[in-house]
DNA sequence: TTTT
DNA sequence: TTTT
């Protein structure tokens, strides 16, 4: 068992890449008010937990197309720890939401948006973004942005 | 809503800490396998993820005095990231599990442990562990580990 | 563990009673859209779960004041199995959701609303609603709606 | 969002049968213990709550081969409210989780089983058993049980 | 009995 | 680097 659930807020359009196999890889960043966190007046603690999310395949197309900043939506997925060597040496984590679902809050009728792996491949893009360049040896699903 | 529930077992024994005011903190590591992901021959890649924990006040006292290293548990909490600045000028990231519930999974019969507000707090410890040594300046939530 | 977590909206308007003690209850119902439903031409077959809600204590004063029918929120509870015995001597058994914490999702800035055990006790209501009527053998957690 | 998470015990053998089409659905009750209830002396109340699970396809047969009377599994899965009409003329209710992951706890080493659409359909079996006696204008995943 |  |  691996589950995260969140609802919060794009702080910036999502961004959307592909791999050098045409798969589709959209991220963004959710803000996630904290509870009980007053806004005015808070001794410069933060009032909010800016959470990396990471959507593949279908699930990245429908997100690169519907969402921008400032949107609320509802995210369901898994934590994922991923480590890479630093420059000096040292070991670096990265930690992500990778989602399986996302739902959009702010409009009057909400569909939920699955991913998963009975969805229809996205066509291939015209030009491969440059998440492809981490070459053919990772796994697409670790590709370090 | 920020909601993680995570089952896996402890990467080694936890570490129990004090703030300067006497509040317990217990910290560890939870391994929690990934789906799919085969032990033998996965290409060296990773079959599990490594997610950091935190407790706090009575429910860190419980962890600390009933878990070790490879026993299995259920974690309900919220996914908190935490930034700091890097002794070479840049920006890092830590994001963390703090524990609202804990469930012991290898007993026989098992009960949640609830943390909260509602618990008595901890007797003060005889000596105050290090972690109050970040200093009065960070509240207790925003410990550095 | 025993979690729920729900995204709907509110088919009638909320129900606040009170039980002979003064503990506030408040009762209504979600309908939470189900995946991969449409809403045209479904075959009779339902597009939403209807699910009874219950929330106790402060947490009920909010939703009794705040809440309409229509209104979309998320609900984190657990989810919780009554039986008693019908008057033709058969079990029945009613499943409702306990709420621990309720957000509003159609304001422009949300705060989740949450229940819980270190709220301050609301003020008795001038006029006990007929929750109490079940008698002061059933503990309160446990009324019958 | 429709997501329910439980850790219990199967109170019974697990049921396997198949509908017409040959699709398997398991069904079996967990027991998931409540919080802050204690076993002894606890004045007749419940001390857990009894929830109906379902699971369909290949989830349903591994549930159906590898379970038993007392295991402890976790389950995710979604609320599901289904009404029918009584004989006496009266409105019944049936709530239940229709599981997508199935977790075993009991065991050393334990992988997830996760149900979907991607995964391959069991062999039909030799004999239908009655579930599909409910006929064909009746969905799969509404069966009345 | 159901929401949008 | 952050949303409302």
């Amino acid at each position: 068992m691996n589950k995260a659930i969140l609802i919060g807020r794009l702080t910036r359009d999502p961004e959307v890449r592909y791999t050098q196999s045409g798969v589709a890889v959209c991220t963004f960043t959710l803000a996630v008010d904290r509870r009980f966190a007053r806004k005015e007046e808070n001794n410069g603690q933060p009032t909010a937990d800016f959470i990396p999310i990471v959507c593949w395949r279908k699930l990245a197309e429908v997100c690169g197309n519907n969402l921008v900043k400032g949107r609320r939506i509802s995210v369901e997925g898994r934590i994922q720890v991923r480590s890479y060597d630093a420059q000096d040496g040292s070991k670096r984590y990265v930690t992500e939401i990778i989602a399986d679902e996302v739902e959009f809050l702010d409009s009057r009728s909400s569909a939920p948006q699955a991913g998963g792996f009975g969805a229809p491949a996205p066509a291939a893009p015209q030009q491969s973004a440059d998440a492809g360049s981490f070459g053919p040896s990772i796994p697409e699903e670790e590709i370090p942005f």
